[in-house]
DNA sequence: GTCTATAGAAGGATAGAC
DNA sequence: GTCTATCCTTCTATAGAC
């Protein structure tokens, strides 16, 4: 028998290349830099990831992971629809407010990689995709129409471009635009 | 003798340099794809521009003129702060809608360079902050509260950010709020 | 000895700058 | 065009664990 491989060793590599990627840009972090940060050799890193293409489609695949975990948490909170849609608007705004935050990990690679397709452009493009379609079932689920999903997918595409302090404002927006006075959640005032 | 100077020539490569920097995001044109895009030699463009973030302080400088230029023109329009108003919501939102149509340039600069104060990065933030401004003076001016400027700037936000077909949702909410039927404008329903 | 890991050089392409 | 630097990727050399 030779030697044992490390256990964690992948999960080592793509927490260290997930961090730099959100914090500097795919873009601007080098290989080298990422296999100086994990503390391993380029050899192991090429090993476990085939290319700095599929190292960016594991860091966007992870951090769908961690936002869909956490997501899946918050909507354990309630079966009300509309309870359900501000336990999501609070999770985003609770991010956006995280320290370090640098905007949508997805929004951001598409950004540096416009009118691309590889395999991260694809993943960033499924989980916009998804996390769409989430909040419109939610919305149509606490009784909302097609311009009130329209309207608060405005709001979360603004909360996720601006700047923290906006947050609660849009929270609150989300808040007032759900639970309607009227009783019934339409997105005319 | 020597051969007169172009008088364009500046202009010539920093059309070509805008076209692309838009295009493809500035990190990954290179000064020699500008220097083909434009048909002049490589020494020509270093003598008109120091470096390349030079150039793309110039590029955002640029799209700085043309965007202030147009919302200067649509601006005309009225008098009337609300019409005003609504006059720069659909300027933005023609923008938006047009094709080719690859986000904002200045919030993209500041995506592919996170952290970043180089000029280029100044410039970008300097607009924003300017463009912010304006807005908020436009909603008070109209009789808009804090909140109201803060929910239009997330509208804003979110169109920059989202896709073209969100542009008609966002100019009627912004109508509908800066219209409220009661007289009044404020945030609240 | 055999396997895994690290460190670093090499290759080939491409970057910015002169 | 050239020069230097850096990019991603591969390969070699060496050290260490079994």
């Amino acid at each position: 028998m030779a030697r044992t491989p490390a256990p964690g060793t992948r999960d080592t590599i793509l927490t260290a290349a997930a961090g730099l990627f959100y914090e500097y840009g795919v873009r601007a972090v080098g290989m080298a830099q990422v296999v100086e940060a994990a503390g391993c050799g380029k050899n192991l890193l090429y090993k476990h990831f085939p290319s700095k293409a599929g190292l960016a489609a594991a860091y966007l695949s992870l951090v769908r992971r961690e936002r869909e975990r956490s997501v899946t948490e918050v909507l354990r909170w309630s079966t009300d629809p509309a309870d359900r849609l501000l336990a999501l608007a609070g999770e985003v705004a609770d991010r956006v407010r995280r320290p370090g935050y640098r905007g949508c990990a997805f929004r951001n690679y598409l950004t540096e990689f416009p009118g691309e397709s590889d395999e991260p452009a694809r993943v960033a493009q499924a989980y916009l995709a998804d996390s769409r379609a989430q909040w419109d079932r939610l919305v149509t689920g606490a009784g909302g129409d097609e311009l009130l999903a329209d309207r608060i997918w405005l709001i979360v595409n603004g909360l996720y471009s601006g700047s923290p302090g906006q947050a609660r404002v849009a929270v609150d927006w989300i808040t007032e635009l759900v639970r309607a006075p009227t009783g019934t959640v339409r997105a005319g005032r």
